[in-house]
RNA sequence: GAGCCGCUAGCUCAGCUGGUAGAGCACCGCCCUUUUAAGGCGGGCGUCCUGGGUUCGAAUCCCAGGCGGCUCACCA
């Protein structure tokens, strides 16, 4: 990406001018022995005079966000990796005959210094430069001080500049550093251990999704990325463990919206002996562990709403869910009287909703997820939609799983496992039957997978939370660009 | 995939019913030893997203396309 630019050019002038009068502008390394932050947290308090007689040493490294140049006396500021700021002060009586190689600096070069530490008239933490280095020369402008980068499309494409300017962004990822330590942490203490399963499937299985494709050379194969590592995961409890978890990227070839990239986190946990009745009070416990250390708290603002994520949350079946909004289970049942209800109270059924597909997902989605703002679990979902999941004792037309709701949207998903190989074998031919009638998403029978329930799996509870929506609920974020550091966007031009 | 909106200097934006490109910041030059969006004086900087069309003349109007955002659809 060539570009002639007199920005650029300028800078390209002034690292030419650097070289010829012998100074490196790009350095293999600096030895900074302070962060910004921690000085400030422990100089800032002191008044000029208790500073001057520490008479305290630093140096430092970061990159300069601001110059304010007095001819014979400059104020830069730099931010380091500890994203705090801090003052550097250049002086000409200080630095002699090297003080106007100053002339030569950017805003958006890195430099490391050394000096002393010192408050300014106006109070503020400085450090009196004694030693300077430019480590790396920057030749693009960076955006200006006062409005900064807004542009979104640039903020994503150039992550790079929006992390530079935008410390928000710092702020968010680091959270989804902590929400990401805290759930690992939280399943470790509990005798989990994190696996990795494959991403490239011969069958795409474990979610009702459609995959991307790829190929394999040497082996001459059609693989699928991973639409979810569900399978895997329980061929592992067949072969022993009782305690798992993964957590990776999924990849579904569908619409890009302010809730889905094409490739997105997803946590899967899988406990041997336990049911989905006890996965609902252990999801409780884990995302309430994800929000105090990342958030702090459990009660907080997501957008317009006040979320409080205090357990218990409030529970509900899938059917009396639907009931509350005034469709007895009997009709939602019923094909044609669950399309006639939907039409009479104004739900959008898509007109080309494959056969197989049953109205009262649809009528759900519709009806009752937006109004789910608090954390809800909804349960006992029919066995049409739950492919994967245990039917109920007390009626085989249910099964034993729950999805959980928050701000609306769906962020987890879980059940007993189905471990009657007989029965999954059916269900998988009930799949078959749905993809031949158009249902697109319907899931492939996957012998292996089926072969290795026949060894025998002991019963289980697992469930899927997806990252991203989990970060962005935490973090106040409103689209998953904002939670995901390089976001899915067609190339440029 | 559909609808609506946007794209002008490095950044943030103005540019009316068509008359030939602007501001602030950034940048360059000079002055300035305590600034905090430093200040003063002077200066430069454009594929007006791309390609067609209408017109004497297009950043502006029309058509097509690109990229992005939002909403909807599909999904997690």
């Amino acid at each position: 990406m060539e570009e002639i630019n007199e920005l650029i050019e300028q800078r390209k002038k002034k690292l030419a001018d650097l070289r010829a009068s012998g100074i490196d502008p790009y350095y293999e390394s600096f030895q900074a022995a302070d962060y910004a932050r921690a000085l400030l947290d422990k100089y800032n308090e002191l008044d000029h005079d208790a500073l001057e007689s520490l008479n305290r040493s630093s140096s430092v490294a970061g990159r300069i966000l601001a110059m304010r140049n007095f001819g014979k006396l400059a104020f830069v500021h730099i931010s380091d990796a500890s994203d705090e700021k801090i003052q550097l002060c250049f002086a000409r009586d200080i630095l002699q005959d090297r003080f106007p190689i100053i002339k030569k600096f950017d805003v958006g070069d890195i430099v490391g210094v050394s000096g002393r530490l010192f408050k300014t008239k106006t109070g503020e933490l400085t450090v009196e430069v004694q030693d300077f280095k430019i480590v790396s020369k920057s030749l693009r402008p960076l955006p200006e001080k006062w409005h900064g980068l807004t542009d979104v499309e640039t903020r994503y494409r150039q992550r790079y500049v929006d992390l530079i300017v935008n410390p928000a962004v710092k702020k968010t990822f680091a959270m989804r550093s902590k929400i990401l330590k805290a759930i690992r942490d939280f399943l470790e203490l509990r005798g989990f251990i994190e696996v990795e399963t494959p991403m490239m499937h011969p069958i795409a299985g474990g979610a009702a999704a459609k995959p991307f494709k790829t190929f394999h050379n040497a082996l001459e194969l059609d693989l699928y990325l991973r639409i979810a590592p569900e399978l895997y995961l329980k061929r592992l409890l067949v072969g022993g463990y009782d305690k798992i978890f993964e957590i990776n990227k999924n990849f579904r070839n569908e619409g890009i919206s302010t809730k889905h990239n094409p490739e997105f986190t997803m946590i899967e946990f899988y406990i041997a002996y336990k049911n989905y009745q006890y996965l609902m009070g252990f999801t409780e416990e884990l995302i309430c562990e994800a929000a105090m250390r990342s958030v702090g708290t459990l009660k907080f603002k997501y957008g317009e709403y006040d979320i409080d994520l205090t357990p218990p949350w409030q529970r509900l079946t899938f059917f009396g869910a639907l009931e509350e909004k005034g469709l007895p289970e009997a009709v939602a049942r019923d094909p044609e009287k669950s399309v006639q209800w939907a039409r009479q109270n104004g739900i959008n059924i898509p007109k080309d909703l494959p056969k197989g597909k049953p109205i009262f997902d649809e009528i759900f989605s519709e009806l009752v997820e937006p109004e789910l703002i608090q954390p809800t679990f909804i349960t006992d979902y029919p066995v049409e939609i739950s492919p994967l999941a245990k039917r109920k004792k007390d009626n085989p037309a249910l099964v034993d799983r729950f999805e959980l709701f928050v701000v609306g949207r769906e962020l987890a998903n879980a059940f007993t496992e189905l471990n009657d190989p007989l029965d999954q074998r059916e269900r998988f031919m009930q799949q078959a039957e749905a993809r031949r009638q158009g249902d697109e998403e319907a899931q492939s029978m996957d012998e292996d997978f089926l072969r290795a329930l026949e060894y025998g799996m002991p019963p289980a509870a697992g469930e899927g939370i997806g990252i991203d929506r989990l970060v962005m609920l935490l973090t106040d974020s409103h689209s998953i660009r904002d939670v995901i550091l390089f976001p899915q966007l067609k190339t440029e031009q």
